[in-house]
RNA sequence: GUAGAUGUAGCUCAAUGGUGAGAGCGCUGGACUGUGGCUCCAGAGGUUGCGGGUUCGAGCCCCGUCAUCUACCCCA
C-alpha cells in the first residue's frame, strides 16, 4: 500500500504556524471592523459562469486555471479562484444595494487555481480581501489601500511597498490601448513571443511582462496618465490627495495593469522582496462595471485580496520558526506511580480543568522519571506528584517547575494551591 | 503546459560501482527501583520514492515513472 499524500498544492497548517496564522486572522478581523467592515462569507463553490462573466473569459485564471467539474445534476461548478465576484454576486442576490451604501465586508478563506506551485504559490491558498460596494468616493479607493498596510503594520511586518497607478475607464482606456498597439506594432520583432501575441489581445500586459527588452520598450512607451479621461484623473488625483492625507508612502508604478478584466480606475499592489518571483502580499482595485457585468446594477466599487500564506512566509522568515509554534499552554502537569494513585490523578486531572486550570497527565505508564521529562517538554509551571504515600496522608506533592521547591497541599486545597 | 534541480531513518545530511547503508538532532528506556533541565550509556526506527535495465555486484551508472522544490506564464 502506498501512503496517501496530500495533494499537489496543498499544505498542512501544522505544527509550525497555527501561531501566526491566528494572530494574522485575528489582525484582519479587528483592523477591519474597526473600519467599519463587517464579515462576509460565501460558499466555496459556485457557478462556473459568475467567474467567466465576472472574472473575464480572456483571463488566465478563466482560461487554464479554474477547478471546474460537473455535479450530479450535470450544472458546471467551479471552487472559487477569487473572491471579489462571489462577494458582488451576493451584493446583488441579497439586494444589499437596498440598504445604507456603502456596503463594507471582508472575508478570510480558501481560494483555488490549478497552476504548478512555486514559492508563494498554491492550489489552494488563503486570501483575506475587503469589498466596499455602493460608492465611487476616491476616498474609499484609499480607506481600502490603508486598511491592507494597517493590517501589516499592527503585524510588524516591514519591507513592504505600495504601488498605485490607474488603467482607467471603458471610456479613455481603449484610447490608450490602440496607441500602444501603434507605438509596439513598430517594434514587433523585438517583442518577446508572449507579448507579440499580447499585443493585440491586451497591450496593457507588456508593460509588466519581465522580459528585459520588453520593459525597456515599455519604458519608453507614455504612461497612461497623460490618456486618462477627465473623471479617472480627477478620481486619481482624489486617491493620491487622500493618501497623502493619511501620510501613507507609494510608488506610482504604471507597469501594473492587474490580470483580471473588472479592474477600472484605480489598481494597486503591496510587494515584498522576501516573497521571491511572486512577490505580491496583496492587491486590488476599483472594479466600477462588475455588478452590471454580472446582470446587477451599475455598482461602483473598490477592493483588495492579499495571501495568507505569503503574509505568514514573510513573518516567518522576519520572526524566525519558533515564533508561530502553536504552544500547547498547560500550565500543571499530574505526575502519579501505582494504579491507585493513577486513577487519582486522572480523576484530579478532570477535576483541575473543570476549574480553568491547564493540566494534562502521562497516558503511556511511564515512569516518574519520564514523566517529569515530559512536563519538562511541555513547559508546565507546577507538577502535582502523588504516589502510594500521598494516598495515604491524603497530600499531593506540589513542585514548583522554576525554583524546584515542593511543597504538601491536602488534596482538598489543591485547587485553590494551583489557581 | 514548459525547463532545471532534488528524492537515503521522524528531521538535517553522509556513504570511490564492492562486508550487514551510517552520523547528528529528535524519540524511548536506563545510570538515579519516587523527581525535569546537564552529562553518559543503550534501544527502537530504512522496501535508499516506484518500476525496469547494465553489471559477477547498484543508494551510486542508464531509461521510464511519480513526487517535491525553483523558475517561465500569471497571480494572493
Amino acid at each position: 500500500m502506498t501512503r496517501i499524500r496530500a495533494p499537489r498544492g496543498t499544505i498542512d497548517v501544522f505544527p509550525e504556524t497555527p501561531g501566526i496564522w491566528r494572530l494574522l486572522e485575528e489582525t484582519v478581523r479587528s483592523v477591519c471592523r474597526n473600519a467599519g467592515y463587517a464579515e462576509i462569507r460565501t460558499p466555496i463553490f459556485e457557478h462556473t459562469e459568475l467567474f467567466q462573466r465576472g472574472v473575464g473569459e480572456s483571463t488566465d485564471i478563466v482560461e487554464k486555471e479554474m477547478y471546474t467539474f460537473l455535479d450530479k445534476g450535470e450544472r458546471s461548478i467551479t471552487l472559487r479562484p477569487e473572491g471579489t465576484a462571489p462577494v458582488v454576486r451576493s451584493y446583488l442576490e441579497n439586494k444589499m444595494w437596498a440598504g445604507p451604501q456603502p456596503v463594507k465586508v471582508y472575508y478570510i478563506g480558501p481560494m483555488f487555481r490549478y497552476e504548478r506551485p512555486q514559492l508563494g504559490r498554491l492550489r489552494q491558498h488563503t486570501q483575506f480581501g475587503v469589498e466596499a460596494l455602493g460608492a465611487s468616493s476616491p476616498a474609499l479607493d484609499a480607506e481600502v489601500i490603508s486598511l491592507l498596510i494597517r493590517v501589516y503594520q499592527c503585524l510588524g511586518l516591514e519591507g513592504f511597498v505600495v504601488r498605485l497607478n490607474s488603467i482607467g475607464c471603458s471610456k479613455c482606456r481603449p484610447r490608450y490601448k490602440e496607441s500602444l498597439i501603434n507605438l509596439l506594432s513598430k517594434h514587433v520583432d523585438e517583442l518577446c513571443g508572449d507579448c507579440q501575441r499580447r499585443l493585440l489581445r491586451n497591450p496593457l500586459r507588456v508593460l509588466d511582462c519581465k522580459n528585459e527588452r520588453c520593459t525597456s520598450l515599455a519604458k519608453e512607451l507614455p504612461p497612461i496618465f497623460e490618456y486618462l479621461c477627465e473623471d479617472c484623473s480627477q478620481h486619481f488625483d482624489g486617491v493620491t490627495q487622500c493618501l497623502k492625507a493619511l501620510n501613507l508612502v507609494y510608488e506610482l508604478d504604471p507597469t501594473i495593469v492587474r490580470g483580471l478584466d473588472y479592474y477600472t480606475k484605480t489598481v494597486f499592489e503591496v510587494v515584498h522582496s522576501g516573497l521571491g518571483a511572486q512577490d505580491a502580499l496583496g492587491g486590488g482595485g476599483r472594479y466600477d462595471g462588475l455588478a452590471e457585468e454580472l446582470g446587477g446594477t451599475p455598482t461602483p466599487a473598490v477592493g483588495f485580496a492579499a495571501g495568507i500564506e505569503r503574509a505568514v512566509q514573510v513573518l516567518q522568515d522576519a520572526a524566525g520558526e519558533e515564533a508561530g509554534r502553536d504552544a500547547c499552554g498547560i500550565s500543571v502537569f499530574v505526575a502519579a506511580m501505582g494504579d491507585e494513585a493513577k486513577l487519582q490523578a486522572f480523576r484530579m486531572t478532570h477535576t483541575l480543568r473543570k476549574h480553568g486550570i491547564s493540566t494534562d497527565i502521562d497516558y503511556l505508564d511511564r515512569s516518574l522519571r519520564s514523566q517529569m521529562k515530559y512536563a519538562d517538554k511541555l513547559g508546565v509551571k507546577k507538577v502535582v506528584i502523588i504516589g502510594e504515600d500521598e494516598l495515604r496522608g491524603d497530600y499531593a506533592i506540589v513542585r514548583d517547575m522554576a525554583t524546584g521547591e515542593q511543597t504538601q497541599v491536602p488534596f482538598c486545597n489543591l485547587v485553590k494551591a494551583l489557581t
